[in-house]
DNA sequence: GTCTATATTAGGATAGAC
DNA sequence: GTCTATCCTAATATAGAC
């Protein structure tokens, strides 16, 4: 057996700015990302602290990258899920599903991108919240349609609504268990019911 | 003009623990916890670094301080606002209104609390997760007291519709602004309204 | 692509004078 | 109750060998 390409690593494969990612996600979200130290992402890929500087350029780096990817998948999982939509209510249903699955299912990276973006430098700071904004937008656009349509309130505006809606989904990411009784569908249907009816028995 | 008691900062007054934990609450929100340096505590306060270790032992007791009075502040709202209705609907719009409010009054206290939880070291950790478990058994317990007399739904559980609630009122840390349109007054109306009505057009 | 070794700075906390 | 001075550790990042 030739020796070429060993690893030294424990993880049995080399290391990757993936890799990289994936575990900085995890420590970020369990520890923050200021209390998170770069010895620790490389003690728990196996690999000495200078080696991680191969793949990056700094530790912000790792948390922008994080960002921008989760602002992209939950924009683009959002998008997918209403565009085969045209009823307007029915459109709503599909947001608040693409986003409640998107989000638990990649939760590490989406809990740390909408809790540590004060730790971003300024310009990068700003591309981020470009990205929420643009995101957020789109998520006003679904509500706006369907007050335009007659089936959601107008005494409220469409940013309210839109708040209010981000409010009861995002707060998930602070007590969801992988191991807990309900799934993200579960949640989603709950949250869809909840939204669009209230908790009221009439 | 006697010199004594002349105190050398610049906020007037002398530094007490009290003043120390309103500007610490202040920072750990501005910046994060693990962000903020004892250095930039005692600089706002305009004294040495190794003055503010006169009232305090450590940096965490500023934190875990910080968590017991947010909850205790909290708890104790909601008690009072809840002690004189009798209507099970009633308590539940008086519980909405008294988190809302009391919560964006103070909402770098409660604001650190909700989010720095993670950073105490683990006996103090589990003392604010016991009083945090306190002041969400009373929520749950004004919820499944109107779900009981017939006015809440019960296809969830009183677990799920506690914890879809609170998600829906403590997301506005996040976004609330004092110079913004709306007052915690208004919040607390819109976030009654939608917990227990919905936002669909009926 | 990973290693050893290290430069450099920052941060929490203490000692002891006033 | 606050000051000056300092200890000590931990942290990000780099240099250069293999």
């Amino acid at each position: 057996m030739k020796n070429r390409a060993k690893p030294t690593n424990r993880q049995g494969g080399a290391v990757t700015a993936e890799k990289l990612r994936e575990e900085a996600a995890r420590l970020f979200w369990e520890k923050g990302y200021a209390a998170t130290t770069t010895r620790e992402i490389a003690e728990s890929l196996g690999v000495q602290r200078a080696s991680i500087y191969y793949h990056i350029e700094s530790k912000e780096e790792l948390l922008y990258d994080l960002c921008v990817e989760s602002l992209r998948n939950i924009r683009s999982a959002v998008a997918t899920a209403v565009a085969d939509k045209s009823d307007p209510l029915d459109r709503v249903r599909a947001m608040i599903r693409a986003h409640v699955v998107s989000m638990l299912e990649d939760r590490e990276k989406h809990a740390t991108m909408l809790t540590e973006l004060r730790a971003l430098s300024a310009p990068r700071r700003a591309e981020i919240v470009r990205l929420r904004d643009e995101y957020e937008s789109l998520v006003r656009a679904i509500v706006s349609e369907a007050q335009e349509a007659g089936v959601l309130w107008k005494e409220a505006s469409a940013k309210e609504l839109e708040l209010a809606l981000l409010n009861l989904l995002n707060w998930t990411i602070f007590w969801y268990r992988t191991d807990g009784e309900l799934s993200p569908e579960d949640l989603a249907k709950l949250f869809e019911k909840i939204y669009l009816g209230g908790v009221a028995r009439t």
